[in-house]
DNA sequence: TCTTCCTTTATAAAATCTTTATAACCAAAG
DNA sequence: CTTTGGTTATAAAGATTTTATAAAGGAAGA
């Protein structure tokens, strides 16, 4: 789902950084770091990050000028992580454009959900990967493949191996590798298996099964899909 | 600014009722309330609060089953208030569709604050969202369907199936994804559910339930609503 | 009580996977 | 040019898994 997205972290602490760093990098996302408000703006208009954390208690400037700075353009989710807890410092920063605040010391697994809410809100940027090849379309998100706009009717494993191969577009994959892939280790050696599903995917793919221009062979190797 | 947007209100403590009541209402916005979460559901439908804050110690059912309950239909903000301070809570009432989460006792001016941010991220959302599928309706705000215009007679276990269908059509959704959606998270493996409820579906939606056209199967791996 | 809906069970039908058989292909050697 | 050995393509039979559907039993509410 979030394929990577990038998060930009805005603090002094260098505590803090890294275990953001550490805490966000392994739910998946991408980190971009700045330890002021000046580089947090250069940063943020840089990277375009998909989100941004802000500490309000900055060395350099003011944390609600950043945010006011901030939100002349940058639209995606901004969450407050900051050591004050006064109301008013609450009420100021959710007035000028922050989605959520979180006072320091927080927890992780709170900031996380709180992280999801915000992207999830964000959502419309929503875009998953589709492959093209000429009339044939594979939606790997949805488990769809298309040709000539219509969903092709496959079973699990001949879309297994459709992605396989267009995934790896290009790029010979022996035998070996595939039948690993998609049937396990112990099938390897079952190379007739594949033989039977390559010709039904091409049946149901190619426009002529016989002369197939998308799953190509190579003989004594294994198989290529056309770019 | 406000206009009059009406919020409604589910808590079973009358002092908190009284509380927001007045606060709210001083700062323009119109309430309703409820003190049970059955109530709530049904002032939901009633009334299509432009946001709702919700208690999690509900005396008569789990404030979550109310939550998702709500979220099967209800797109608008849903703030939690709740006594409840765990991490856990926390995370799992943000993970299944809360906008945000305060813990009692709370700070009226933040509540406001976050009612704003929230009413603000919830601007140009649609209002009424119905589903079409050819001659096939879904209106999930007032909870139901209807094909060639004829309001079609669904038990609300079937209802909820052909909603998380159709909220997803295009995609295939696997048994275990259906299931803990639609029965919990205890009920994933019990998939001969799921064969029953959607042959029952099918002969409700489907010109030809034997041919079926909106809800594909995908054998193996679960079903489609067709796009 | 009666009705409605959910859950479970049983079984037939359909779809998919695996195996087998055979034909076609292709390159190198005779 | 023909043969030969290795590889690949394809159809089709069989075995297995998955799905559809009816129907019976049970729980809950009117």
């Amino acid at each position: 789902m979030n394929l990577s997205e990038t998060i930009l972290i805005i603090d002094d602490e260098v505590q803090i950084r890294r275990l953001l760093e550490i805490t966000l990098s392994s739910s998946g996302y991408k980190i971009s770091e700045a330890a002021t408000g000046k580089d947090g703006l250069i940063a943020a208009a840089t990277h375009h990050p998909a989100l941004i954390i802000l500490d309000l208690g900055l060395p350099d400037s003011d944390g609600i000028e950043i945010l006011k700075k901030l939100r002349e353009w940058y639209q995606k989710p901004i969450i407050i992580l900051s050591a004050r807890n006064s109301e008013e410092d609450i009420v100021h920063a959710l007035d000028n454009g922050a989605n959520d605040y979180l006072t320091k010391p927080f927890r992780t697994g709170e900031l996380l959900a709180r992280i999801r809410v915000a992207i999830r809100q964000n959502l419309g940027a929503d875009d998953n990967p589709i492959l093209t090849f000429g009339s044939l379309s594979i939606d790997l998100a949805n488990h769809t493949a298309r040709k000539n706009g219509e969903i092709l009717k496959l079973t699990s494993t001949e879309f297994s191996l459709l992605a396989l191969l267009a995934k790896n577009s290009g790029r010979v994959m022996t035998h070996q590798n595939i039948l690993k892939e998609i049937w396990g280790f112990g099938y390897v050696g079952q190379t007739q298996y594949l033989r039977v599903f390559v010709a039904q995917l091409r049946k149901k793919i190619e426009d002529d099964p016989a002369k197939p221009q998308l799953l190509i062979t190579e003989s004594g190797i294994g198989y290529r899909f056309h770019e």
